[in-house]
DNA sequence: AAGTCATTAAGGGTAAACCCCCAATTTTCA
DNA sequence: TGAAAATTGGGGGTTTACCCTTAATGACTT
């Protein structure tokens, strides 16, 4: 009898993990091991239960509270260097795929996709180390995968600390006067973090930071 | 032997139709009997199948291609009485939620939320006639269902069909001067509506409007 | 027929955004 | 250690947004 394969699930949506679960039941493949709310709580699974039991392949959601995928997939793949990572969103972005295999994953899956191909999608990344979808637009990051050119550590965040509490702000309809109240600084240093993140994610106006900041998940919509 | 409640899914992600489905396989009370991808396609549904096969329950997505679950909502609702829709959604946001039952629905789920709370849902809905949650926001909404207050016919839409598009071009970082030659009209014409959407939607500047436009659905994020 | 609302348009003023220029200090990283 | 990047701040100018008011037209409703 073959060893089925041990996969993780990581999503705050209750549903789904719970239907990948009953949908995995009877897998002759597949065996559901552990479940997490968050990036958080499969981190500390991984700590506290990694000695005992191994996990394959972590399905893991984007947008989670308490600690994101991208996020916890950094952590997760510097630690256990064998442990292979399938992003799972709702998200057919091209900028959050981007920065997921930055961050280590080895796929990235679509929750409209069918559950045979998530199937085939965890034992491609058990068989070959990677998945590539046609569904998913490709990216140039793809060709570094599969050329293990993907640097571990993802620092490319294209703004920096302070640009991005600049751009928190902008999308809380603050004026520069107020932005700069708020972070004990300049106005007119307010215009230069303005005008460089302008320059840098190519921007008109501040419409444009706001629709960057959404799609780059710099700030939630609530 | 006591009749099952039948019960229709509509959801674009496949992964919660199938996990779904998969949950209520055996369940004493609750029969799955059809699936849709989309609004579109559950409508069409109604249109071919009322009178052989008939339904209790709609669990019905909110973000969905080709037709949302709000639209597709307010038609069904107008054509089948007696039809209880509940939504079922990612997002936990007040303004989708009041949409949602102008637009008929009996109640408003969040996907984070237990299985056990969806069943119950569908429970209450079929006992009672709607469902309200501790999780979901309490609106002023709310109190309307109980009271029968809703008006069915959703025509409550805040904003006109000329300001919705100069909040796109807004939103595609355009100026009043450049809307104002797209749509063939003033740049005071253009500034005229900028003011009213400001005024309407309670925004300060042109960030809440690309923001009010992002949370409700007027543009999408690509 | 009166009222409401959408759409159109304008005048005029203030504040903010936008767009150059430059430069000092500190932090970070190779 | 030395270069690059981040953070800070400023001068000065043009454009746009923002905020007020008014008002004509047409369409739809009660």
């Amino acid at each position: 009898m073959i060893e089925k394969i041990k996969v993780a699930l990581v999503d705050d949506q209750t549903i789904i993990r719970k239907g990948l679960i009953k949908l995995f039941e009877n897998h002759p493949h597949i065996q559901v091991v552990c479940e997490a709310n968050n990036g958080k709580e499969i981190v500390d699974w991984f700590e506290q239960n990694f000695e005992n039991s191994f996990i394959d392949i972590v399905l893991m959601d984007i947008q989670m509270p308490t600690m994101d995928g991208w996020e916890a997939t950094e952590i997760l793949v510097k630690k256990y260097d064998n442990l292979k990572i399938i992003g799972l969103s709702s998200y057919d972005n091209e900028a959050f795929i981007d920065r997921f295999i930055r961050c280590g994953g080895r796929g990235y899956l679509l929750k409209v996709q069918e559950v045979d191909e998530i199937v085939s999608a965890i034992e491609q990344v058990v068989e070959i180390g990677y998945y590539l979808s046609e569904r998913v637009p490709l990216s140039k990051i793809h060709e570094l995968i599969i050329n293990n050119e993907v640097s571990p550590t993802f620092n490319s965040q294209v703004l920096s600390a302070q640009e991005i509490k600049v751009v928190r702000l902008i999308c809380e309809e603050k004026t520069s006067q107020e932005i700069a109240d708020l972070l004990f600084i300049s106005k007119k240093t307010v215009e230069s973090h303005r005008d460089r993140i302008l320059q840098k994610i190519k921007a008109r106006n501040m419409i444009g930071i706001a629709m960057y900041a959404i799609k780059h998940n710099i700030i939630d919509l609530n």
